[in-house]
DNA sequence: CCTAGTTGCGCAAGCGTTTGCGTTCAGATT
DNA sequence: AATCTGAACGCAAACGCTTGCGCAACTAGG
């Protein structure tokens, strides 16, 4: 049978109360009798259940963490990040992938996690009627990626800053008619798609450019998605000379649709994405990076502290650095010609 | 507070036993009463504390989920696609991040999981110790890829047969210098690495072709460590003109290796990778193609049915198909001087 | 009408910890 | 010597649920 506390209080010939103490490193146990409980502890491989100790403590020492898709890039290395310093810190991730929105449903409505968890890290961006359903979890929460929510800490980026960067390149050298992937407002209240659109419509309108609604099309975040996007804006009569596209996967999308249309780049067009893709620089995709990892860690540990210090609200919102990275999928207008 | 069983019990004028029997399906308990409890608790939005529930019956309807690096898209596929079996039958997934050695040897020496799961699903190569390690947690165990090992269902692929199929579409073309960039031996008893190997030696026996130990080099099965392999294969007196890289993303290091030195895929070097990568379509890489979602989602399943069918061992080894993809990065050895 | 079987529900004993409080006892303080 | 003070430890009551068993009430069979 699996050995509990009582187990080890009996080898050690002492109360199962002292036992708790002097695994947990709590004061009122001597320090000789300590080592003997730890010793017999050892001895009997034993390890307190968690679901007994936080159902007596209320603690769980468990962090639940939602994000859309565990598979993608992007929330894998957040997670992969965030994970690292909450097992760190002795806690143990649970994780919830709500791909699907019925997943997501299922989720929101039936919150499996009340009550299983200390803390909620979430890389989706819920809607106001999920951030009402975490808020009543009543545990610390924080988010990655923007939109600012009300008991929310937040760790993100300048969206809208790195799009400028993006663009301002693109017209720097010379585009005129530069063509943006978007993602569009499929999940709401989900900020980065507009901020970064803003962004790129600021420089358009600081270059003195009339914005063309036919240059902006939808690339659903996917590679797939901004291939197809990236046809249509070739099947215009006035197709763009560069496109600005709002993620590296879309990017890598419209690289192989130029691909197939024989098109070169960046000699015929001109492609920057967005995020730093870890294959990005494996094809030489110019882009804006952001700290994707780090914004992992940032929100995890912000999450600890809040859990360190009772009673302190959520954090004030971060903002991490963001940089633009020159590569080689850009280049002024009909290169081949001017050279 | 949070509301609890009596509370809902109170509501309803019956007694604890009947709203835990009712809300979780039990028999005996009658409709019309059912009804009402339910009704009960999600008007008092009751739910049950894992805790409580899984001290009292033993079972924590939680799965255990041990991956070496959550960020890399192997390991985040396969657990996309087992989260949602696992979720979708009513279990939660807990999962833990092992890639340094230190969280896998803290991991494996205080096994925090004990007693916290069900079941436990590794994609990550347990050694003879971890493996007693987790057998001796005593509940169903399974791994995706390579490496039978007893009390563990195994669902994998024919690395061996893989290997070979890509190797003899090089050696078809009329490759006889193939380098092989593989990923060593880091994590001992992970037979991937030793599998595809072989079948690349059995090619090129097949082809009555010496192998030559020069031609073989690690890439760690990284990006950047294929890249640097890449180069050293270059930097031989008798570079080969074909390589044969035991994963995707050590092909595509491979390639932007390639791209530095100038020298033109599929024309000069020919590069044949292994997995097809979510963007080695996009680069147009040609690969052996093996289902990582589905190679996920079928351990998932089979963990499931262990868990219902109390007493079944660990179920016999699956195999899933893999089919080799022509694309673009292959080619008859100088070629263009062919033409 | 009596018995046997079913159905619907309550009782109470756990499940393995944590923790507030009480007890004991050695040593310090008057 | 009597009292006080901590330190070290034990007691027992939670924590919130599950489940075997018991007990009515009701149905059906003879």
């Amino acid at each position: 049978m699996t050995v509990s506390i009582t187990d080890v209080a009996e080898a050690t010939g002492v109360s199962a109360s002292t036992v708790s103490r002097a695994l947990r490193g709590r004061p009122g146990v001597s320090e000789e009798m300590r080592a003997r409980i730890v010793a017999a502890a050892a001895e009997l491989g034993y390890t307190a259940s968690r679901s007994a100790s936080s159902l007596a403590s209320g603690r769980t020492c468990t962090i639940g963490v939602v994000v859309p898709y565990v598979g993608r890039w992007f929330f894998g290395t957040v997670l992969d990040a965030a994970e690292k310093v909450f097992s760190a810190a002795g806690y143990d991730v649970l994780l919830y992938n709500l791909g699907s929105p019925e997943a997501r449903k299922r989720f929101f409505t039936k919150l499996p996690i009340r009550k299983r968890v200390d803390a909620v890290l979430s890389l989706l961006i819920p809607d106001p009627e999920e951030a009402t359903a975490l808020r009543s979890l009543d545990v610390p929460l924080a988010t990655t990626v923007g939109g600012a929510r009300p008991g929310f800490t937040v760790v993100g980026i300048d969206d809208r800053g790195g799009a400028e960067s993006a663009v301002r390149h693109l017209v720097n050298l010379g585009h005129r008619r530069v063509g943006m992937i978007s993602g569009a407002s499929e999940p709401l209240h989900w900020t980065t798609p507009l901020d970064r659109r803003r962004g790129y419509l600021d420089v358009l309108a600081d270059a003195g450019i009339e914005p063309d609604p036919a240059l902006e099309t939808d690339g659903a975040y996917t590679v797939e998605g901004g291939e197809r996007a990236m046809s249509e804006l070739l099947a215009l009569r006035h197709p763009p000379t560069a496109v600005f596209a709002q993620s590296d996967e879309m990017a890598m999308g419209a690289l192989r649709a130029l691909r197939r249309h024989r098109l070169r780049v960046p000699d015929d067009v001109s492609v920057v994405g967005f995020d730093d893709h870890e294959l990005s620089e494996v094809i030489g995709l110019t882009t804006v990076a952001q700290p994707v990892a780090a914004q992992g860690r940032e929100a995890a540990r912000l999450l600890l502290a809040q859990l360190d210090d009772p009673d302190a609200g959520p954090a004030d919102p971060v903002e991490m650095p963001i940089r633009f990275i020159l590569r080689e999928t850009t280049a002024p207008p009909h290169s081949r010609r001017q050279r």
